[in-house]
DNA sequence: TTGGTTCAAAGTGTATACACTTCAGAATAC
DNA sequence: GTATTCTGAAGTGTATACACTTTGAACCAA
């Protein structure tokens, strides 16, 4: 009883201040929307509704810095009291959560953060290895050098991040440099596309226990803004589709002993067979 | 006031008979929430939770053979009478389809159909491009004869449709193609995500009146999978790009005398100005 | 102890109620 | 006659109420 309340005091710090910038997962599309709604004044208003949105991301946010652990139960009543507002406003949230599978909705029995299966974690590295690499490639076509100092500018970054171990920090800009290569290209469309697919990484990196060194990754992303700075194409696209390789084969994706939940292939709690 | 009643008339036969199968749009997520949630016999206590679904896939339909044309607006109390449901099930569908594209939520002012832009329209078929030659490549290297066959067959279907004129049913075939595609590669992630792709590109291509005869799409296919039979794959890569951009190319997407919305850049109702 | 049954607490699913915004038309001022 | 303000109907946003499902523990039987 009172295990299951502990269980989600983990979000009540970013209930008050969630309206934190720069989170590069699902919460990217509020920016989207928001440019939908061509309503001019509309900021403030606005401000009123995105009261579910505030919801969405400090989960989005919990999930991928760790401190909600697959599998665990997320009651509604539960997170409305944390937020302070009614359970309509908190179903609307995890709607949305669900959509983006970073949780699942099993019909009468509630919200949990999802286990994505093996099965799920190679097709989503699969499509991101298809995606990213022909990005990759068709940057090079079009980058501008301003561009390229950006991307320097990103690098840096993320090197200060894993140089003072800044697990959270380092995590974001990791994943965001991905984002940022889309955004390069001008096609917003694609810029969330990746979005929601690093979301999902997010949770089947932490699920299986990645143990690919943020170092290494740092290192690989220069190797491909040094590709694309050359304007070598198809550098550019085998370093991307390599790094992607790396990040995906340090996965424990064969189950390792221990785990037994996923040597069975349980999802929550055993069934009654 | 009797005129707003009309225009959602066109829903009401959905209301009853919406449960057809094969819409192959956003409406596919309905297969892959339910491969998900793991429940063995949840299949009939599925049915009840479904009710928003219903709505979710009449209006997607609706919307994708012509009978809502984008701007029209859809209201809630409007629609739950249609389906005798309250405004909690139908907020749900409009949350659903706004997140797929299909809808624009306008704060305190209600959801319309989508008027997607230009630019939008182009990014989408930027990102298809992307991602429908990389995977017919990859496709190349991969498929058997029987799923040749396959497609083989999904082709005399599509040329079928085309030739008794069956609008819904070709227009459904034409777009099925590219999930199918996507389907033999093994990649339900690549699949569903391609899906709502495609369900956009149905509300771009009738705004923007696509000239594009079925005929010529139906041969393109054709084409597209001779390569695939010959598992040769820089041409199967080159044909599916140049497929979609003679797609993309016969949409009126430079604004057409007459169009005023567009021209104006007119999203909805005019402004007071 | 093991297995099955019953029942109440907890939680989800849907409907309804109420507050607040938008919008259009009437009334008023100029 | 035009422009502005006011007002109420219509509609959206959020909260609450109630019905139904799940769950787990107590209880009983073998």
């Amino acid at each position: 009883m009172s295990k299951r309340g502990a269980q989600l005091k983990v979000i009540a710090p970013l209930a008050a201040a969630s309206a934190r910038p720069g989170v590069p997962t699902a919460s990217a599309r509020a920016t989207g929307v928001a440019k939908l709604a061509r309503v001019p004044g509309a900021a403030s208003p606005n401000t009123l509704t995105g009261s579910t949105q505030r919801i969405v991301d400090a989960i989005t946010t919990a999930i991928v810095e760790r401190r909600l652990m697959p599998g665990t139960k997320l009651g509604e009543q539960q997170i409305a009291d944390l937020f302070k507002v009614s359970r309509t406003l908190v179903r609307q949230a995890l709607n949305q959560l669900s959509r983006d599978r970073l949780i699942t909705l099993e019909p009468a029995r509630g919200a949990f953060v999802s286990q994505p299966s093996v099965d799920e974690a190679r097709q989503v590295f699969e499509v991101r290895r298809l995606i990213e690499s022909q990005m990759a490639r068709e940057l090079c076509a079009v980058v501008t050098d301003l561009q390229v100092q950006q991307l320097r500018h990103h690098l840096a970054q993320e090197s200060e991040a894993v140089a003072r171990v800044d697990v959270a920090g380092r995590t974001r800009l990791l994943a965001d440099f991905h984002v940022v290569l889309a955004r390069l290209l001008g096609n917003e469309v694609l810029a969330q596309l990746l979005a929601d697919l690093l979301a999902r990484c997010s949770l089947i990196s932490l699920m299986y226990q990645s143990s690919h060194s943020a170092q290494h990754s740092a290192q690989e992303h220069v190797d491909i803004v040094d590709a694309i700075e050359r304007r070598d194409a198809r550098a550019a696209a085998r370093l991307m589709s390599s790094h992607l390789g790396h990040v995906e084969r340090n996965l424990q994706l064969s189950p390792r002993m221990g785990d037994l939940a996923h040597v069975l292939q349980v999802t929550a709690p055993a069934p009654t067979l």
